[in-house]
DNA sequence: AGGCCTATTGGCCGGGTGGCCAATGGCTAA
DNA sequence: TTAGCCATTGGCCACCCGGCCAATAGGCCT
């Protein structure tokens, strides 16, 4: 099953726990066909660290101190589009999946597969290059998935901090008035009957980050 | 530094990603004085696996399918109050510390410290019984920390699903004016100036769980 | 016993909320 | 080009919010 090359695949992690890193790492290191290069524990150094070692596959965490993954995976897919990137999170929100993947991650799978998966989804991400192996989600929901616009996701982030529409428009340059057509394109969208809800809703969401 | 024994410490696993759990399983295994005896990935399993093998430290994340890590902890003290439990999660929410502690966790680590700290911790958690390695945290504010009350987190967990204050007098079945009391005193004691922010603190802080 | 916290309830009131009505211009996908 | 979403703004209005005034009662610690 594996392509024509038999070198090993070499790797790079990244993730803000050493725990996990280390973790991994051994897993890795185990498996035959793996090679592990490089690791790494925020977005500057995984930045540096890919520059430096070009791994055939970048393993990803999204949570990391500093910049988003996500950011990072931009940056990279900037400056090397043909990077393989998957994306390892225990981010069950739809909201990072469907950035990661309009960023260019070439797979997103949660932590809470199995190891086998894993392996698979990386040697599927090396070779063919695809692959969106998710995970089973424990708190995933089948919401409609009403995107938010900018406007809107900035208006909620405003929303959460307590501030009232009148003070929202101040913020924003608008009028009050069409910070609440905003807040109100925002409840329907998430489905709430109060701005409270909604925040609420952002956050399970993955919308608002903690 | 060890103890006089030289058996190694028998540890069992709880941890709902199966690659952190098989990360960590061969770490461990890796590490002279350790030996994995059991892992579980639900609350379930935990105790059943728990009462079956008697591990000298149980390792325990906190989120879990079904059932709360902290709540499997409370369990497991109530049945045999000299467990050694090390809480090991990625939560550096203080409500999450200050819970674990309350119930009785001979230790709290955060998954952002060196392997060896983990070590370390568990090492210690088996010998002497104590220690709080709790690791940097980065989102750690140093707010004041008022605790809310039984009544109060009810309250809140019904404004963040954007319950009015009317409703949650209903719901609770006691009378409006008594359900802004409580707000209020939501509000004070979370330093917020509105409900959403008061929502947003909650999940900040580790109170609301997404 | 006195102090402090919690839970409970009341009224008054300025300001905020959100649904409903309606309108404009810009940009994009079909 | 037509349809649809987006950002923008306005008024009307019933209802909600949260601060301030004040009060009663139980529990717990000193």
């Amino acid at each position: 099953m594996r392509a024509k090359t038999d070198r090993a695949i070499r790797l790079m992690l990244v993730d803000d726990h050493p725990v996990m890193r280390a973790g991994l790492a051994n897993l890795l290191s185990g498996e035959p066909g793996f090679s592990v290069v490089a690791q790494a524990s925020d977005a500057r150094s995984a930045l540096a660290g890919w520059r430096e070692h070009r791994p055939d596959v970048l393993l990803l965490d999204i949570s990391l101190p500093g910049l988003d993954g996500i950011e990072v995976l931009r940056q990279i897919k900037a400056e090397a589009p043909q990077a393989h990137v998957l994306m390892l999170t225990s981010s069950e929100a739809k909201e990072d999946v469907r950035q990661s993947m309009a960023a260019g991650a070439a797979g997103y799978v949660t932590k809470n597969v199995d190891p086998d998966v894993l392996f698979a989804a990386i040697r599927d991400v090396f070779e063919r290059q695809g692959v969106v192996a998710q995970g089973e989600s424990r708190t995933e929901r089948d919401d409609v998935d009403e995107t938010l616009s900018q406007r809107e996701q900035e208006v909620l982030n405003l929303v959460r901090q307590g501030f009232s529409n009148g003070e929202i428009g101040r913020l924003l340059g608008i009028s009050r008035r069409t910070a609440r057509a905003h807040v109100s394109a925002i409840l329907r969208k998430l489905g709430a009957s109060a701005r409270t809800e909604a925040v609420t809703r952002g956050f399970e969401r993955g919308i608002l980050k903690i």
